[in-house]
Order: C-alpha cells, then sequence, then structure tokens
DNA sequence: GTAATACTGTCGTCCAGACGACAATTGAAA
DNA sequence: TTTCAATTGTCGTCTGGACGACAGTATTAC
C-alpha cells in the first residue's frame, strides 16, 4: 500500500483559512458548540431552520443541493478552517444545501446572531470568508461553464483538473490526487449519470492518461493530463 | 405604451446595498473613479489584470463567463449598490468573468489595495459584502441544479420565477416582469440553445401563462405559474 | 424614410448521453 | 470467513434538444 498525505506546505499557504485563537474561543465561548460526527452524519439538512453557522475542525464536510426528482449535485468540500451554512437568502430562514460529513469530523457550531459580532472580532475574519465565498462562487461558475459547453469527458477531465490543483500530491514523476470518490460521486459534482462517468474514466484510463493507486486517480505526466480537454 | 417603474419599495428594503456616504467618498476619495460607460461597454473583460473593485451607482452590469467554445453564461445582474470584481482567486491576476453595460451606467472603481480597509470602514459592509455573495453563490447553485434535472421548459419556467421576484411589478392582476431580454439572453441564463427558448417560450404564451406587455413578460396568474415546474 | 442589422419563428436532422437493466467485482459488516 | 451491500463495468434503446438553415418581423443607424 502506498502511504500518501496532503501536503501540508499547500494547506498553509492558504491564507483565506480561519482558525479560532485561544482569545476568540474564549470570547464566543457561551456560543460555541463543538459538534463531533461521524462518517455520513448531517451538520444540516436543507429545509431546516437555520440557526447556526459552522467551521470545519477537523474532516471533510461535503455541501450538496438535492433537486424536487432526487437528483443531487455537489457544490463543494469544506475543510478544516473553511465556514458554511452562511444565511443563504434573506428570504428565508431554511438551509437550502446539505451539509454531510465524507469522514468523522469536528465541527464548530455558532448560532447565526452571533455572525455580526464574529466577522468584527478580528479584523481578518471579514476577508477570509469574502475570500472563501468568492473563491467558491468561481468554481461552482466554472462547473455551471463546463456544463454548458462541454460533454461528459471534457468535463470530468476538468473536474480532475480542479481536484488535482486542491489535493494533488506528488508521486513518482506524477500526481496523486488524494480524495477517494465514487463514479456516483463523480457524477454528482460534474452533473452526469454514473455510467457515463465509468465509460469516460475507463477512456482515460485506457489512454494512459490516469490509472488507480489505493483507490486514488495517478496522473502520470500532468503536462499531458493539461493539455486534454482544452482547445489545440 | 404601459408606463411600468420598478418598485422602489423592492429596493428599500434590500439590506445588502451598499451606499457610499459622504463620509466614505471623502475618506476614500483620493482612490475612487468615477466610470460613466455606455450600454455595451465593458468595465473589463475575462483575461484581463484585475486591478479594482467596483460598485454601481446607477445602471445595469451583466456578470458572464465565455468558454473556450465562445458559449456565453450569464451569472448575476449587478444593480446600484452591488459590488464585483473581487478578487476570485488567490493564484491569479486575472479575471475570469466579464462585466458589460446593458444601459447607460456608472460605475465606482476602488482599487483592490483598497480593499481591506474599505471592509473595515464601517460595521456593516463586509456584511452586506458577505450577503451579495452568499446570495449570488445560492443562484448560481440553484442554475447549477436546474441544469441536472430539468429540462429547458421547466428552467425556463425556474428563471423567469426568479426574474419575476426580483424585477417583479404588479399590473393588473397578474405581475410585469420588468426586465427586457432577448430569446438569446435568456438561453444564456438557462444554458439552453435560442431555438429551444423561443419555442418553450412560445409553448408559454399558447398555455396562457405569460404574454409580452411592452417587451416585459407579463403573467397574469402568479399563482398558476408558481405551480409550473413543480412536482405535483 | 430607407437600409442594414438584430431578433423571432419555424422546420428537419442527428446524436450525446440518460436510462434501465444486469453481471461482475469490491468493500463492509457480522 | 461468509454474507450482504455497494460499486464498477457493460450493453442496447430512445429522445430532448442542439444544430443549421431560412423566412418573417422588429429595431437601429444614418
Amino acid at each position: 500500500m502506498v502511504e500518501v498525505r496532503m501536503s501540508t506546505e499547500s494547506i498553509s499557504k492558504n491564507k483565506s483559512l480561519i482558525t479560532l485563537d485561544k482569545d476568540m474561543l474564549q470570547r464566543f465561548k457561551p456560543y460555541i458548540t463543538i459538534n463531533t460526527l461521524c462518517k455520513g452524519n448531517f451538520v444540516f439538512q436543507a429545509s431546516t431552520p437555520k440557526k447556526c453557522f459552522y467551521i470545519v475542525l477537523k474532516g471533510r464536510v461535503k455541501l450538496f443541493r438535492v433537486s424536487e426528482i432526487g437528483r443531487e449535485i455537489t457544490q463543494w468540500f469544506c475543510f478544516p478552517g473553511e465556514i458554511f451554512g452562511l444565511a443563504e437568502s434573506p428570504e428565508t430562514n431554511q438551509h437550502s444545501i446539505f451539509a454531510q460529513c465524507c469522514e468523522p469530523c469536528e465541527v464548530i457550531a455558532i448560532p447565526l446572531n452571533q455572525f455580526n459580532n464574529f466577522i468584527q472580532s478580528s479584523p481578518d475574519v471579514a476577508l477570509k470568508i469574502i475570500e472563501q465565498l468568492s473563491v467558491r462562487l468561481k468554481i461552482v461558475g466554472d462547473t455551471l461553464l463546463d456544463f454548458t459547453s462541454d460533454d461528459v469527458k471534457t468535463r470530468l477531465v476538468k473536474l480532475l483538473k480542479r481536484l488535482n490543483k486542491r489535493f494533488g500530491v506528488t508521486h513518482n514523476d506524477g500526481v496523486i490526487i488524494n480524495i477517494v470518490l465514487t463514479h456516483k460521486e463523480i457524477s454528482d459534482m460534474i452533473g452526469a449519470c454514473r455510467q457515463s462517468v465509468t465509460t469516460a474514466l475507463g477512456e482515460l484510463k485506457a489512454e494512459g492518461n490516469i490509472s488507480l493507486i489505493d483507490n486514488r486517480f495517478f496522473i502520470p505526466s500532468v503536462e499531458k493530463f493539461e493539455k486534454l480537454g482544452t482547445m489545440p
């Protein structure tokens, strides 16, 4: 088995992650709840009342939407230092997304009525939140654009590139995308049916553009991979 | 001709709009540029360097993406009080979106290196920006979900509902959506081809669900319209 | 007022991929 | 270790809607 770790270097360079120092923890102590959740547990579900916003301390939380016909679309994965559960719309007091733990998690919950105090508690917090939201908006916008322009295989390739940027770790001459995803999960991220994802992955494997190591995608040549799915 | 105005009531209720009072204008005066632009002018284009963020003073600015094959997708319309041009990603110093004026506009430009000062200049500004971004994230997420679940007509209906919520003004027993959009513009908002939009609009007209007044969509019965495109 | 451009309406063809189905393989639970 | 559930692989059918084309209508520019 190949032992793979996420590079701590790429994490520490991400300056928009929120960490609560002792002063903050002390100050918001009366309001903070630390939730420990198992894999598969929901932090909250769509249509439930908005009471708190959340910051991931440990683990990975998937944010996704579900349509009326049960179709699921993944919007984001939150890692430690990322905030979620903010009021998405002033018109309703219910969540429109689901937040589910992909692995055992620890999540800080703070009541929404403390949000104002929270962003004023430190010069950096508001800026970090704005950066996080901006990045998410760009990525969701990327996905939307891909939907209108690209076939399934191209959308898959672009997703793998985005995942590589976020989770890639060097391994031999290539890169391992250090996150385990089923074909169904991938289909929910590119809005395709699972069978189509299986087929497209098979093609990429047959072409030698990806392989599997320890259930993770391995890209032998990132340079070659970056050329896929773009205009010549 | 029917004279129609956007309801000033719905605008003033939107508490996340940014207005610059005299103190702010004075304080940022050395940095602020007021740009007056004609219909069709770009505030900025994708792939150009990020220098400023912007706040609309007057008019309507369309934010959109263009894919490699030239496919356009509209993400948002900015009205007075709305901010755009924020750094979308820390990795690149170029815009990924286009910002184009739909009508004659006035737009404040402030250098991005003043953004930190800007959000600390008043207790409310950061909160308002966060709310604006959150709402946009939700709507873009709505659109993404619609793409994966709904046929073209349903997506059109849902778009009209969203537009009604934002631009609707009461008229007789129904509602006029007080924004003029071509079929092509609509197609860019729902990721369909123009001909499909024309066909779907024709069906809605034939069913009596919408008609045209002064080049704007009129919905005779909002109650009936709200039932369209949802599960029975 | 006229000419050019943009927009709307309509039609027929074609295909990417969703869908349903089922078998084979892998992973998790007892 | 065995059983069950989840995941992956494969196949054939069908259709929504993209596409290209063109005519009719409305708007804009001069």
